[in-house]
DNA sequence: AATGAATGAGATTTCATTCAT
DNA sequence: CATGAATGAAATCTCATTCAT
């Protein structure tokens, strides 16, 4: 049979690139096969070769377009006017929001970048010590102009970004705290990681 | 053939125990073949049947004995006449002295917990949670005698949690600073979570 | 590499029903493995799986399939009208020469019921046990009438079947005696059993 | 460990052989694994190899020891001076209350014979033949002197042979007929195969 | 005579991928 | 662009058998 009437290529692909994303965050790269894939998305597994090219390139594709659409985010959000102390703020608040829309994106690019590729892994991994620089910077303005009292900027940051992704590991809708608060709690927490004077 | 003069069945099951965890942290427990195992290990991959049941029994083993051996270490490094203060800096140390010994029992107990089957994760998480009691305790006796200033007593735990596992994922030995320095930034950025009021 | 040019699915599902149904019926289901079906109609074990779900299902559809075929050619063939002598005449050369052209069916129907798993047992018995209702309803309206002077039906029935079913071990085309003058034989075999008056 | 106090070889020896004897019944020579002998008696499967050289010399002893049984207990039971019809009926007691006895030897020494290897095989054929002839024998000494009237010497054989094994497949202890009964009846309806005169 | 550990082959089944249609 | 059938490799696990102890 050939394609289903309502449904053009494009509809596949995302369709395709969402169960990924939804079963890889979910079982894992290695534990997930094209066929589940394809089962989920409704289509038989030798249809998914007409997107992407391998099992491979559709986890590097899912992984890249998250890094890139995140600095994209971050390139957008960013408000290099504010002193640091709003600026980290400000990137708490950002670094939160972006990260439980898309926790999915977010675990599966901590936890499968080993399942990448030499080459895939090494752009990933690039694009990821992009990111990082973004707290890292602010961080090292701060302990210049004095607004913070920084530890060790490496391991502060490190400190900072575990922190916040292991938000995704507990956080449930309809939890105790609404984001908002939650958000808040975080602001304060990581204020206090950099000592931030005028905190509480 | 059968077994090879000079080798026990305890060695052999001590060394599959090892090439096992080593295997399932650097590629993940589904990524990880029985032959790989065997292979690693010398042995025929059949054989590993005689000690372990099944592959996922084999992963619930040292999650198990990983859980246990952790909360055991605990209860014997556990110094309950310690103020807060101190008795946090005393698990900050443990847990890091403790963990970066394990890294990979660490990594995988995080990693892999979705690979357990349901039984197997239910008492894997149970003991988890256990052990996560530790540092809250701390923090909640702390809270009440007044030498924290907790902002959220479970979201300050997970966060302290979080930071200090954050460390296996970039640690390296002979790196820019030493355990003891780590070590001891850690504890201090630990203490400024909870505003514990001597610091700095 | 794809589909061969010139084969279809039903072609190649037809081949492995034939392949499986002679390779048990020679050395029974369990010494038989998939991968001897498969080479033996020519393709990967894994291509099976394209057809059947398991091993067990290949079995349970051979079963299936023959006892349906059996129960509906039998529909066909029956004649109501007939009175019991010419009745249980009609069913014994039935019976004969559509198991002598099956025989592999038939003995594995037997043989095999027991390689059968819960369900799919218990379908094949009741359909078995609806044939045997065959020549037992035509035994007790013999009985009823007068025609026949019936021992035992129960048992009566099931001798007529075992005699009947011995048969196919140790017939052999081109043997002593034509099927034809066999078939005669056993259906004045089986008038004795029942006693019909009118015989020799 | 060593041997278990109590247990001496020849105990072991006869507890495999009744275990396998059963589980080659239920399951099927090729279905049932050595570990599962050794498992339903209470020892390893190594240990099996003290007792009988490989898998297939423990179902040829099984075999060879029941064809061997059989035909001495004929030669103990048979009464060479009873008339033809005395004789036929003594041969239908005799191998119905025998078989009945030893059901799960009758049906693997029909079901396993395609299991045995050439020599193996050919040995328990010859004796199975040589048992074929002792209700053979009696037919044709009944035809001879006329107390019978035989259709077919072989078929008629094979016939009661066939119709009194089938009783293997549904014969229950505690079943609506007590096994005099039902002998009583398999003696009668043989009776009638060969057109005895005084019966009915 | 038994255990427990091993081998090497092979079981069923699954996988990523290919390709005629 | 999709299907359905195929490949060939590899997955987990089982098997008959062997042998040091």
């Amino acid at each position: 049979m050939a394609r289903r009437a309502g449904s053009t290529g494009a509809e596949t692909a995302e369709k395709l690139r969402n169960v990924a994303l939804e079963l890889f965050a979910r079982s894992g790269y290695a534990a997930v096969s094209m066929r589940a894939i394809a089962a989920e998305t409704g289509v038989q597994a030798g249809a998914i070769y007409n997107h992407f090219p391998t099992k491979q390139d559709l986890l590097n594709e899912l992984l890249q377009v998250h890094m890139e659409t995140l600095l994209a985010a971050w390139a957008e959000a960013e408000r290099p006017e504010l002193a640091p102390a709003e600026a980290l703020e400000h990137f708490v608040r950002f670094h939160i929001r972006y990260h439980l829309d898309r926790s999915r994106e977010v675990f599966i690019s901590y936890m499968e970048l080993r399942s990448l590729e030499n080459e895939n892994f090494s752009m990933i991994e690039r694009l990821r010590r992009q990111y990082e620089q973004v707290p890292r910077a602010i961080l090292e303005r701060g302990a210049k102009d004095g607004s913070f009292d920084i530890i060790d900027p490496q391991i502060s940051t490190m400190a900072i970004i575990a922190m916040l992704n292991g938000m995704t590991t507990w956080f449930r809708e309809n939890g105790r705290l609404s984001l908002d608060e939650i958000e808040a709690i975080y602001v304060r927490l990581v204020a206090r990681l950099v000592q931030q004077k005028k905190e509480d």
